[in-house]
DNA sequence: CTCTTTATGTGCCGAATTGAACAGACTTGA
DNA sequence: TCAAGTCTGTTCAATTCGGCACATAAAGAG
């Protein structure tokens, strides 16, 4: 038998209501689910699945400014009334997101003690994950912030699944780095040199890359 | 008359409520409020002043992760249960800071309902502000952001200052822009002699500066 | 199967950046 | 007033990085 954790059981909790409260959308690999600049009118959130945020700025250069699996929001912005979507966001993976009108949820997050409480820890959590993601912006070189963003996203696959994970090409890694493409696969290629990774349509990541990630 | 805006009324009277609640500190400028990896059992909210964040790495660099002046919170990762201090916070200029045990606060957020809206409108704000200042590492040059730090710093000022900003210096400066001490002279110097700043013991921004940070 | 498209592997060169050193200006305190 | 400490200005070689071009490989469409 199983023992959850207490957040566990609030997810779970937060969830049920969360579902009745939206509307259930799937979205296929590589789906848009909304776009920068388009009118923003409601909170979401994946039961399943991996989202990718990105901005593209007035440069035209784009950024992936966060990667989210299931039991992360996004779109809260639209809480503090922002009319427009700050970012894009696109499914990586098949996703099931719910959505929820952002009136209902500003009403929930008064109402309803167990999805405030649920809602309001993750985000105080994804802004301690993104301080710390800046921090690493600002003091790691580009292999380093490489090497953490693949254990990143072998973190965010099921055990069973061993760290295979459906490849995201050199180009998003480079927006999600900050370099540029030809940076990334130099180091994908010095990786695999050092037997760190491995890849062939899936990308295999071993423990021992988490030296490079660490100082 | 001066007609006050939602939000000025709702800090105000989220002001009153948390000075009760908490306790008032008067930080001198250069005075440290808490170091990384202390314990951290209050919210801090400042009512005067200006506070920096930084965290310094396993690789002994150190960032400079906030600016926070008179209206934010920090210190609010101890609601989600963080025992220790994530960062260092130093007081950039004399600070008044009202300290909120962090039971307390939370209770507050549950019962009262002007300061958890307060809160955690402010708490929404800062995440936009970090996404803001994390996509622009990811597509600025170093030039730019010091521009664009620059031009923040100066915005936190009084406008009968006229950009007059008791003036941080470059290895700080450096430290926020995530580069050199050497890159930074080197640009605050080009912006010298662009006519876009000036300075001797204060720093003069002029709008012009605007340029250089927006592409 | 062939054509098209998309992604990866490579190499190269000029530009940007780091990291370190050192001199001068200024501040502070003994 | 002298010494120590802090900050800025400046230089420079070594390294890292961006941007480009092109070959190859793989996947998908018809």
């Amino acid at each position: 038998m199983h023992k959850m954790r207490a957040i566990d059981i609030q997810a779970a909790s937060a969830n049920g209501i969360l579902e009745e409260a939206g509307t259930l959308r799937r979205v296929a690999a590589d789906g848009i689910i909304y776009t920068q600049g388009a009118p923003a009118q409601s909170v979401f959130f994946i039961q399943k699945g991996i989202v990718m945020l990105t901005v593209r700025a007035r440069n035209r250069r784009r950024a992936v400014i966060a990667i989210l699996s299931a039991g992360s929001f996004f779109s809260e912005p639209c809480l503090n009334d922002h009319r427009k979507h700050l970012s894009t966001a696109t499914a990586i993976t098949a996703t099931s997101i719910i959505v929820i009108k952002k009136n209902v949820m500003a009403r929930m997050l008064v109402k309803e003690a167990s999805v405030s409480s649920f809602f309001w820890t993750s985000l105080l959590t994804s802004m301690i994950q993104l301080r710390d993601d800046f921090h690493d912006m600002l003091v790691s070189t580009s292999e380093q912030r490489l090497a953490r963003a693949l254990l990143h996203m072998a973190q965010m696959h099921p055990p069973h699944q061993v760290a295979h994970i459906p490849i995201v090409n050199q180009q998003i890694l480079a927006e999600m780095v900050g370099t540029t493409r030809s940076r990334v696969n130099f180091f994908m290629n010095r990786f695999r040199k050092r037997g760190l990774i491995s890849y062939n349509g899936y990308l295999h990541v071993k423990n021992a890359l988490k030296t490079v990630a660490l100082r």
